[in-house]
DNA sequence: GCTTTTGTTTATCGCTTCTTCAATTAAGGC
DNA sequence: GCCTTAATTGAAGAAGCGATAAACAAAAGC
């Protein structure tokens, strides 16, 4: 007879998805903190039967790593990274576009957070990645696009990669603010950040070049003619006028 | 004779004081589930002197909040954003120069991380805070420096918030991945968010003046000449064109 | 110097944690 | 319908949690 209290008997390949799934779920919520037997109740399943799929809570957690961030990463966003056909901006923006989608998600941006706070390395190994084998590589290709030197006369600096990450961190702080730290989120996040990221863009090629204009300087004082071709050159950016610019400077550092 | 096992006795103000900073280190390294047996090792005393002190460890916690949060909340960053001797921009520039300045810290990054994670609302409440009493007066200011129509006759929208915490999120985000993700911090992060800022801050006025010209056609269709006046009238934001942009679009959605 | 006050510890309660192992029960093959 | 296989559970171990109460010990007052 059916007992409404015992669980249906599973394909352990059917039960180990269910429980993999559901303790996505469960930790996105709690944290990675969360306790065994709280999942198991939300199974609807007894709490030694997690260890007969899993030998402990961490090979568990390890196998979520997997589902959530190392399934979801997807080759085609270095693709188009190299995609000569388009303009750099124009890469990034399709990059960013759908990397943020992928992303923002409940289970990914949390437990992201909560193995960074537990000091686990998988954030810092999954950041490493987006640097190397994104960011770097499209510093690159704006070097070259923008008449700058390559990377192998003057190696990429870490105020490019701020300038990509600064843009990453505006997105990301869209889902941060509604899924982590409780606030409302957008009417439409996707329209959000599409918007922020086009607004941003508009300014990096300009940014761009100054960052890398002034490495060059630092590196080779007072070598040859401006690089890198501003083709709408337009008015310096504040920072580069700012030391001795027009604002009002503040009373106090 | 001094027993090295024992504590010193203190007076009780010093012994709180001790506590309380010993449980922001400690919580924002091990997070608000850290546990008061290893908090109270730490600070060579025993456990249950905690709770001579906090009845609870909610209430410790609850005073970590005032202590790390209310308590660093500056008054002036309100009032420079009222200062009408400055152009918004620079009141803009100076309130997040120095507001990331205080929150660029390992205790109040994580532990607020923290907070956000187990559902506590202090990361609602205070970044309602910065968004009422930060953020919507200088929204009211640029509207008036830019020749906007005011508040009251078109409401603050979701959309001029955005392009503020925008850049908060760019700038929040350095400390981020240090902090919490556990990269390297920049060599200067003080620099480094300036350069950021001053580069995001070159883009705001035309962003803002885009965002509420289309929000006022939204609310009253086909009225009257564009207002806002964009000094510098340069090409119109990439956002704007987006729609029948001249770029390739990508094939799938 | 003795007493009073109070800061601090020892011992413990009740509950929960992750993990294990033998017992139980359901499904599949014949 | 029985038997084999294996999915699931009950019970329990060892350790840990937040919190409490009584005992101890160091400083303060007379």
């Amino acid at each position: 007879m059916a007992d409404p209290t015992r669980a249906r008997r599973l394909r352990p390949q059917d039960r180990e998805r269910q429980i993999v799934q559901g303790a996505i779920a469960f930790f996105a919520e709690v944290g990675l903190d969360g306790h065994t037997r709280e999942l198991a109740r939300r199974l609807g399943i007894t709490q030694p039967l997690l260890y007969r799929y899993f030998p402990s809570k961490e090979d568990l957690i390890e196998r979520i790593y997997q589902e959530v961030y190392l399934r979801r990463w997807k080759p085609e966003w270095e693709a188009v990274i190299a995609d000569r056909g388009l303009p750099c901006i124009e890469r990034f923006r399709r990059f960013e576009s759908d990397y943020q989608r992928v992303i923002h998600d409940y289970a990914w941006l949390r437990i992201f957070v909560s193995a960074g706070m537990k000091g686990y390395d998988l954030p810092r190994r999954y950041l490493g990645m987006v640097r190397e084998r994104v960011f770097a590589p499209l510093l690159a290709e704006m070097r070259r696009e923008y008449a700058l030197p390559a990377p192998d006369a003057l190696p990429l600096g870490e105020g490019e990669f701020e300038l990509l990450f600064g843009i990453h961190g505006a997105l990301v702080y869209v889902g941060l603010r509604g899924l982590v730290y409780g606030l409302a989120l957008p009417e439409d996040p996707v329209a959000t950040r599409a918007a922020l990221l086009d607004s941003a863009l508009v300014g990096l090629r300009q940014a761009h070049c100054t960052v890398v204009r002034r490495a060059l300087e630092a590196a080779f004082p007072g070598s040859g003619p401006p690089l890198g071709s501003p083709e709408t050159e337009q008015e310096e950016t504040h920072a580069a006028r700012r030391p001795s610019g027009p604002h009002p400077r503040e009373p106090r550092s």
